[in-house]
Parts: structure tokens; C-alpha cells; sequence
DNA sequence: TCAACTTGACATGATATGTATCAGACTTTA
DNA sequence: TAAAGTCTGATACATATCATGTCAAGTTGA
């Protein structure tokens, strides 16, 4: 039971990264909230692109699950980002079985190991070889999760 | 969402550690598997001390989530050990609103951290001060995600 | 010996989940 | 401005899951 490898999970689908930094349209720039319009959804589109009901994302979001970004007016707008995590949940869900209790624990200990993964980086910054170890046993640690490794 | 504190669970009850080297009932002695008869309970008395309902406990086992010794016969025997993750899947389940499916990926999740934490620990053997580091975090991303960091 | 255990199957009630609908108010856009 | 779409909040429903319970037929161990 404490061998990592023989408890992988089935493998996961293309196109549940959580992110990565910014989707294909963003070259350069920012970090902040600039622009940022490089895809974004109102719900009923979101909905369809990810073949869903409206209602199952309202009730997500009303678990805390995504947090898609709104108009002025009060619409919710889904990014890319947001759709791949919705994607992610999905396959939580659907192909590991966990209810919407354990996405919410998977999703915390998947933001969890990544902050600690960074922190770990600044922490041996003296030390190049010290930071290739714990970057590489990371990404074991987060292939046997079967979960997206960067943020 | 990545910082690690705001995402603590409630608090774990006490009693809940998967294990830990040995249980209390062993004074000095062993560390290996020397005689090991320091406590081991059939099915009927396991779940009198669980209370819980020895069906519940066959079901754990044919999911899985743990892996009572036999006699040779093949009565099931508990150890304390066995006994302390049922209450971690208790508390998973319970406290956490986890279901199965999710109990088995945080119990993974689990083994995994503590192989990886152990082999980051041997690889950097000759660099104690990454060492520090390392163990200092492992044991933050433990309490974040409120599960023991031994084993 | 015989109570307690084994496996495997099936049943039960409570709860979780995704989906659906309604009403009344607000936002967007043509 | 009017139509179409979204908002919140409530309610409802079919299905699935979970812990528990029961049964039968065979085995174990004090």
C-alpha cells in the first residue's frame, strides 16, 4: 500500500489541466487582472461547450467549487480556466467516483501540494541541486495523483 | 485558493493516527514485526470497539481501504493499527462528507506523500539543511490537508 | 461440540447528485 | 425599448451510494 505505483489511477483525459499560468492567447503581459479577455463564457455557452447543465454549474460555484468571474451586471463569466477545472471535476467525479465532498478535498490538496511545492523552490534557492530532487519526486507525487502538476 | 491556510479542514479528532511505530500496550521491546501480538481482535470484537457493524468492516476490506491479517483459518484479525485507519476513514467519511471513492484517493494520497516525503528525505541525505526545509513543509502540507504525517 | 466466523447474495432506508422547473427581478443586446 | 437571457432561491425527481441487516451453507477454534 505505500508503493506509489500500484495504485494509479486510471489515466486522465487530454484537457483537464487546472491552468498553467495563462491559455494560448497571452504571449506576454500581464499578471494582474488587465485585459484578459481571451475567452470568456456567460453560463449558457459554458454549458454547451462543456455539454452540462446551467444548473450544475450555479451549484459548483455555490459549493465553492469554481469561481468564474461576473459583469458588472452580475453574469457569470467562465474562462478557459475555468471550463478545464470544471472539466477536472468531471473526471473526479466520473471516472474516480468522489463525490462532490471529495473534489472539494482533491481540488485543496492539489492547490496545497502546489504551494508547497513552491515554496520548497524559494526556500533551496542556494541549493540548484537540492531543488532538482524535490522538483522530480513532486511530479511523482502528482502523477500518482493523476492530477495536473503546475498552476 | 493556493494559500494553504484557508482551506483547513475542521479539526481531526484524536485517536485517529494511522499508526506510528507501536501502540500504547507495548512498553519497551520491538520495533520489527517480533511478536506482534500486541493486541489483534477478531472481527466481532473490532467492531464492538468501533462500534461499528462488522458488515461495514468486510465492506471496507473488499473495497480495499484496508487489509486485516488472518489466521490460518481465515478469521480476520484487527490491529491496532487496522483499528486506527478505520477511524481515519470514519473521520474521512464522517467528518469530511467524503464517500469510498474518495476515502481510497485521500488514503493514497496519503501513502504517496509519505513515500515521496521519505525518498526526497534519503535522496538529500548529504544536505541537511534542504532536508529541514523539506521536512518543515511536508509536515505543513500534512496538517493542510488536517491527515497524520506518519506512518 | 457449537458459537462465532467465513463468503456471497440480496434488501432496506437515508442521503447525495445532476437535472429540471417555477417565479419574480435584473441585464444585455438588437 | 422590447425580447431574450440571466439572476437568486425554492422545490422536485430519478438514480446512485452507503451503512446496515438478513439469509444460506460451509468452516474455524476454544
Amino acid at each position: 500500500m505505500s508503493d506509489p505505483s500500484d495504485q494509479l489511477p486510471p489515466s486522465r483525459p487530454e484537457n483537464t489541466e487546472l491552468s498553467s499560468t495563462v491559455p494560448g492567447v497571452n504571449p506576454s503581459a500581464d499578471d494582474q487582472a488587465v485585459i484578459e479577455v481571451e475567452g470568456v463564457y456567460i453560463i449558457s455557452v459554458a454549458a454547451r461547450i462543456l455539454d452540462m447543465h446551467p444548473q450544475t454549474l450555479r451549484k459548483y460555484e455555490r459549493l465553492g467549487l469554481i469561481n468564474p468571474g461576473r459583469t458588472i451586471g452580475m453574469l457569470r463569466l467562465y474562462s478557459i480556466q475555468d471550463i478545464k477545472k470544471v472539466r477536472l471535476i468531471r473526471y473526479l467525479s466520473d471516472e474516480l467516483g468522489l463525490n462532490l465532498s471529495g473534489v472539494e478535498f482533491a481540488l485543496a490538496a492539489f492547490d496545497n501540494m502546489s504551494a508547497i511545492k513552491q515554496r520548497i523552490n524559494g526556500r533551496l534557492e542556494g541549493i540548484p541541486a537540492a531543488q532538482q530532487v524535490v522538483q522530480e519526486e513532486m511530479d511523482l507525487l502528482f502523477e500518482s495523483l493523476n492530477l495536473p502538476n503546475d498552476r
